[in-house]
DNA sequence: ATATATTTTTAGGCAAACCTAAATTTTATT
DNA sequence: AATAAAATTTAGGTTTGCCTAAAAATATAT
């Protein structure tokens, strides 16, 4: 189904605030992120859930459905494919991409963005290093990295945990699953604990032994 | 002044229909070829013309000012851009990228025209033949060709007549005025005479001796 | 646990761009 | 010139996506 240029990037920005683990993003969310009120967004948030591309609960937040998410990531992929092509072919540089961009994403024709795919020789990542999903949806997962070999101040996302019921439980308990955004704040060359900051919000001390069973994208 | 993708397509319109001599256009035919009821024109047009972009009196058909005339070349050169970009780089058939062309006329974004522009090093036609207007607007005149010259079946347009009293008032008799589109139906092989439709509508005889002094831009 | 603050939703409006149906103006025909 | 036909405009609606203000639900703090 062909979308309005709004829905489009409803679904975008719910996508990009869901993060790995489709976290559920709150209407306040959604609404500082497309500079619009509570209110238009709730509006909006019903209409998404009738075309059953998000699950909406009143006064729960959303999460995308596998149609809404198939929906997010191709206009990703439109998005990352011009912002290659301009930096690449038209010679923009970094700062001047992302409003015209923005515009590029919503050019409504599957075969343009084939044959731009093409034309660009299939990149894999776009000018700032996010990867751009294939023409199914699919993203090349990024080599996933330690937490403990993540540099100072550095931002990573949690996407992979050591399956160990101890470690999950403690995990869970200081506020850290997957797909959680840490930034690592410091570390003590002593013992190589680090100081992360988790979702942004809260400030919580690991030891190594834990940062070595956390894997995390960059 | 940056419009919205309804008043582009009005202007674009109006543009084309108008010709090289700038004729009125009339409300049924702006609306024929949007695809929108007449109703909705009128209304446009009291928009555009608040805006200074059309000349407007009731009942009487519009014109394009100059401010117009200079936003809707705009939106051709981008248009004609595009479709080079399809044709030349994303390898796309004439018959594939008038759709697209649409859509991408429509982003705005100076510097990324004149580095399309530049990308495509500075073509003067798209793929169609048509010129390319450069960014002041300004459309390099194509070489005229004398009516007699054109062969039978093609189009074109009426750009200058030999100043001849007698055969301006006989052409304006018979409803050829610069601007107007002429094909060739038919020629006689004997005398040179073709028989012409005038905008589409009228079929005419003329002579090889008027064939003459009229020059057209295909 | 209750009061306060924050978040979210509802209710009622607005602008753009479209529509249909009816009224008006212009053009064409007899 | 009067009448019929066609073109155009007006009047009154619709949909999409936004808004403000008030109400309701949830979260926070004492």
């Amino acid at each position: 189904m062909i979308q309005t240029t709004s829905v489009e990037n409803y679904l975008k920005t719910i996508f990009h605030h869901a993060g790995i683990g489709n976290n559920a993003v709150t209407t306040n969310e959604i609404a500082a992120s497309l500079g619009t009120k509570a209110a238009s967004v709730t509006e909006m948030l019903k209409k998404l859930s009738a075309q059953k591309l998000i699950r909406y609960k009143k006064y729960n937040g959303v999460t995308l459905t596998d149609s809404g998410t198939k929906q997010a990531l191709l206009i990703v992929r439109k998005h990352r494919l011009w912002e290659y092509f301009l930096v690449e072919k038209l010679e923009f540089s970094w700062d001047e991409i992302h409003e015209v961009a923005e515009q590029l994403e919503h050019i409504q024709s599957e075969i343009l963005v084939e044959r731009l795919d093409s034309f660009l020789e299939n990149p894999k990542f776009d000018p700032h290093g996010d990867p751009i999903p294939d023409k199914k949806g699919i993203i090349k997962k990024t080599d996933l990295q330690k937490l403990i070999d993540v540099t100072e101040k550095k931002e990573a996302i949690v996407n992979l945990v050591t399956d160990q019921p101890e470690l999950l439980r403690y995990l869970s308990k200081i506020g850290i699953s997957i797909g959680s955004k840490l930034r690592v704040i410091e570390r003590n060359t002593f013992d190589q604990s680090m100081l992360l900051l988790i979702n942004g919000k809260n400030k919580v001390q690991i030891s190594a032994e834990i940062a070595h069973n956390i894997s995390v994208q960059l």
